[in-house]
DNA sequence: TATGAATGAGACTTCATTCAT
DNA sequence: AATGAATGAAGTCTCATTCAT
């Protein structure tokens, strides 16, 4: 199905080391979330790599580049780390309380708060960025545990979800607007106590919206 | 050896221009949210106020002062300029899908959100910033009129609503937060089908949730 | 035997205030001595006196000016203040050592050596000090004193001193110049032990160049 | 999160070119020199050494740092260029004021006041330059050299100098101050015949003192 | 390929001085 | 006469980027 390969593979000398890349953009990325774009100098980012400069401009050609590659190493690894959340078959308000309890301290954690504030910071400068664009408040893992139990709830006869994706996206939405508004947008940690609480009230309204 | 100062002298006479003070809180207002906070130069926010850079630094005295008094007086701005929402007695979807879509109208103008954006991107850098958070989320004005509605609605028993306070708020941030991701955080106008999707369903949960 | 009073006397209005010149010249002095010529602001200066900048404008023409009326000024006080020392009739070198240390905590006091540090530090750029120069290593009085005390020596037939003005010069020169070079151009304060020690080695040596 | 340095690299290789380097110094050191420490500009160093202005921060760090280079540097050459002073064994008094001349000469180089000059002015405002301070007016090749000669004719009989080194002092810092004060502080050149009439002067002040 | 020295532009801020009151 | 608001120039220092090695 895919086209043959032409000639040896790969090219016998390619010497952009993948190391000093893969140092680059963690360097990078932990500045970026700390600073913001325009506080973080290249110079910074090269010597946390320990490389040289000109070996940022050879693998990323600028900082705006440098930047976007930032945005989307950060996505992937967001995807990967995320911790798999476990919904027991209680009544759904307990459960869904879980489930908000665990998606606020993934959603709350320093990385994706900075990681967040970072996208919508510069959005406005960088195109390229916009057509990237996907809000972290999506977070399709979850979402789809979520709606996979909300939808199950509804076979069951529990609650009545007609449009399964739609009410998860209100439960995710609320949820994570409520905790960032509270912790200054993950400037501040949320209190366990916050947590719980806004834990449920967001459940007990989508509870109560899908009661039969 | 110390030189003592010479009496009271007369009443120090304030005259700094209020003119002045004004063009040059528009001209940084303008530039900051266009721009962000580290791309604007204290130049150039002087030139667009046709003033000389020392006349900022008289009233200002530097240039995070003056990001901070900008975004006071942004919100006193917003805060004055709150459109009246009317919220005619017909069924609660109706009134509250109607309040909803004024409210985006509002929230998702691109100074609002460009205020907003400044605000996140800007938070963890200025401690000051974070001493008067609030988010544009919180509108007190609009907040008092739907609450003020989902009480009188609660009194004449066409819906439930313990805490209509609560209650505005997730009505509040949930149309917020879908307004903005559609809207990549008010970076792209809002078409009015989306407008009119997005509170038609926020009015929905709520009155879902709050049905008796 | 003054020529006769024309007019009035006093012109009727002469407005400037005398009080508030002397302010001026006394915290132009102190921020001078402290911080020097050029790191010293106007503005300073005027907020220190505790009038506005025209004031001082109006006074002395110009930051230089300003200055030189300040150095003026400064000599004045210093040839005033200067404290009275006697020489009691013991044998010369107690003599001349107490003279020297008293000499030394004189010319070694804050006011003193900031003086001096800040005219030697200026004479290149302002040509008109150049013209008012005279190190405050002279000092007419005590020189006076202590080329009375060795005329009167060498009358006596104590000591042999055929110029005493020179040889009070040669006295004084060394004194203060070996107590600059140990307090770091009056940068440190001088221990008494380190007085006492200077005094009596130079006193000591012209003792002995002057011995019959 | 943290990025790693990845591995040790290459042993980093110091390419700062030092002719730069030096251009920089030979420059700061003239303007330094001329204008004082406030007065010069960087800009303006970098100019005169034809350099741009990063390359001087880079090789200096800031202009304080530069300023003491400069004066370490001063330092250095100063006592590389002391030039020989030969003491014929000739009578005393000659050979003292011979070398006192010669003394004189060097001291009020324009070079060596411009640097003594700055040295007292810029005393106060660096606690680095206090800690490296030691006055021209100690010139260890030449004390040594005149403290030889002392004890030499201690021993020989003809003078009796029992604290060699203290005479020396007291010879060449009385020397140099009377010729200081004569210059105003190196600022105007000494005459031929003021500079043999404070050499003889001071001689003959040593001789006497010393005689047996 | 990778290094970091070097560049020119531009950032924020302060200065001595003048103008309008 | 006296105030302090306002100015234009200039200060130190940092930036993203490009050479030269």
């Amino acid at each position: 199905m895919s086209a043959a390969a032409v000639g040896p593979g790969h090219p016998p000398l390619r010497k952009k080391s993948p190391a000093k890349r893969a140092a680059i953009l963690a360097a990078a990325m932990e500045l970026f979330l700390q600073q913001g774009y325009e506080r973080t100098s290249v110079d910074a980012i090269a010597a946390l790599a320990g490389v040289g400069k000109q070996t940022v401009y050879g693998h990323f050609g600028d900082k705006e580049s440098l930047f976007l590659a930032v945005i989307a190493h950060a996505r992937e690894i967001q995807e990967t780390e995320r911790g798999a959340v476990v919904l027991d078959a209680g009544d759904p308000l307990t459960d869904l309380t879980t489930a908000g309890e665990s998606i606020l301290s993934g959603v709350l954690s320093p990385t994706i708060s900075g990681l967040h504030r970072l996208t919508i910071a510069e959005l406005p400068h960088h195109p390229e960025l916009q057509k990237m664009w996907r809000d972290d408040t999506d977070r399709p893992g979850l979402d789809d545990l979520v709606s996979g139990y909300l939808r199950s709830c509804d076979e069951s006869g529990i609650l009545r979800v007609p449009d399964p994706a739609l009410t998860t996206r209100q439960f995710t939405y609320l949820l994570i607007t409520e905790g960032r508004v509270v912790t200054l947008q993950g400037t501040v940690p949320l209190s366990p106590t916050d947590r719980h609480r806004i834990a449920t009230q967001t459940a007990d309204l989508i509870v109560r919206a899908c009661r039969p």
